[in-house]
DNA sequence: CCAAAAAAAATGAGCGTTCGTTTTACTCAA
DNA sequence: TTGAGTAAAACGAACGCTCATTTTTTTTGG
């Protein structure tokens, strides 16, 4: 029975978390053992069996945790004034300012959702929620006037999420990709999706998208 | 050494493929045990391993006949006189006609692409090839005037890859993702992107596109 | 044509190893 | 001294893989 510190607990169950994740994304979550972990957190197994009762639960955990991040970054999406800005933040941390080892157990996440009950369930929850917020963010954007409503909001949600897992996908498997390259294509693809009524002027000051180099 | 005849050599080989992709796709490479595959084909493992040496090669023999038949398709696009019937068709026999289990695998080949050399090899040869294929590809296109030169054929096939990718992952991870109802949508998003110079009109008899039904 | 001999291929118990997990022995602050 | 916490050793099960043996196929002498 455990008794240690609370606060003593939770920092440890997250340094276990914090290995483990290394050792995932490195081999995948059934090519990584308990050993490898534990030399990983520098902890004994006796001491990890103490905060996870089992490697599903581990594993469990680590999607917990991951996917509970995830969702706190959409979250922040549904509140901001600006969705293109915002947009933009989450972009740029998940696929510039996150270290690769994160894409890559965010794929091994996906992968495993579709056979772990348990992963799938948190999987599933968050990505359903990221395209729930797209279709009531895009919806309010049609009420407001702010898009022109060429498509429905439900429609203009799937092929978002589309284009985000292309990139998500390929940012995690393609080491040669150039996301830099490629964003402002990207980009110019969303918004001629969106068609928003102000279209081509009065966004920040910045270069006319779309003519990416080379 | 082996003396069997030829013929029945390759057969075998390929039903202890078979058998293998039916087991990685079920449960995963490193999930799948020997033993199971030996189940699922209903041969020993002395046996199995007349044709394959190790796990490894299995796990690349897997790969090597999954990428090939996939550069296979899309070295039909390259030769096709309608380049959007041609993708159609391969995006159909893909996501239509294929058994889910294919897809599983694809997904398990990319992850897998990223820690097994082997693998790795095998899958980039192949990306670039359709990489290289679409570049050319919308390289004849903008040369021969079909399609208004907004971007260049580089870019045009980056972009057009992460679609691909996008539709790839969700098709394999989403249980529930409607493809017939993606992929009107994101036609019209690639038809805005190429933007022909037929544009609207001329089109086989087909129903306007990017119409969804909610 | 057809046994008998030779060659090839398949078998499956079992090898050594490593897996996830449990138990045991110990440390050390209270 | 005690008991919460940890480290290390050890557990049975399952792993990838091997090899002495048996079964199947092919070759061949009469």
């Amino acid at each position: 029975m455990p008794k240690l510190k609370p606060d003593t607990q939770r920092a440890r169950r997250e340094h276990i978390l914090d290995a483990a994740e290394l050792c995932f994304a490195r081999s995948g979550f059934h090519a990584t053992s308990m050993q490898d972990i534990c030399r990983e957190a520098s902890v004994s197994p006796g001491a990890l069996y103490v905060y996870f009762s089992s490697k599903e639960d581990l594993i469990a955990g680590i999607a917990e945790r991951n996917r509970q991040e995830f969702q706190a970054r959409f979250a922040q999406l549904a509140q901001a004034t600006d969705f293109f800005v915002a947009l933009e933040a989450i972009g740029n941390a998940y696929f510039v300012e996150d270290e690769p080892h994160c894409r890559q157990i965010c794929l091994e996440i996906g992968l495993e959702s579709t056979r772990n009950t348990t992963v799938g369930e948190i999987h599933r929850s968050v990505d359903e929620f990221v395209g729930s917020s797209f279709e009531t963010l895009f919806q309010r954007m049609i009420d407001d006037g702010r898009i022109r409503p060429a498509h429905s909001a439900a429609a203009l949600a799937r092929v978002f999420m589309v284009i985000g897992d292309g990139l998500f996908w390929r940012s995690a498997v393609d080491r040669k990709f150039d996301m830099a390259k490629t964003i402002p294509d990207v980009v110019e693809v969303i918004r001629q999706l969106l068609n928003p009524v102000e279209d081509v002027a009065s966004r920040r000051p910045t270069k006319p998208l779309g003519e990416a180099a080379e």
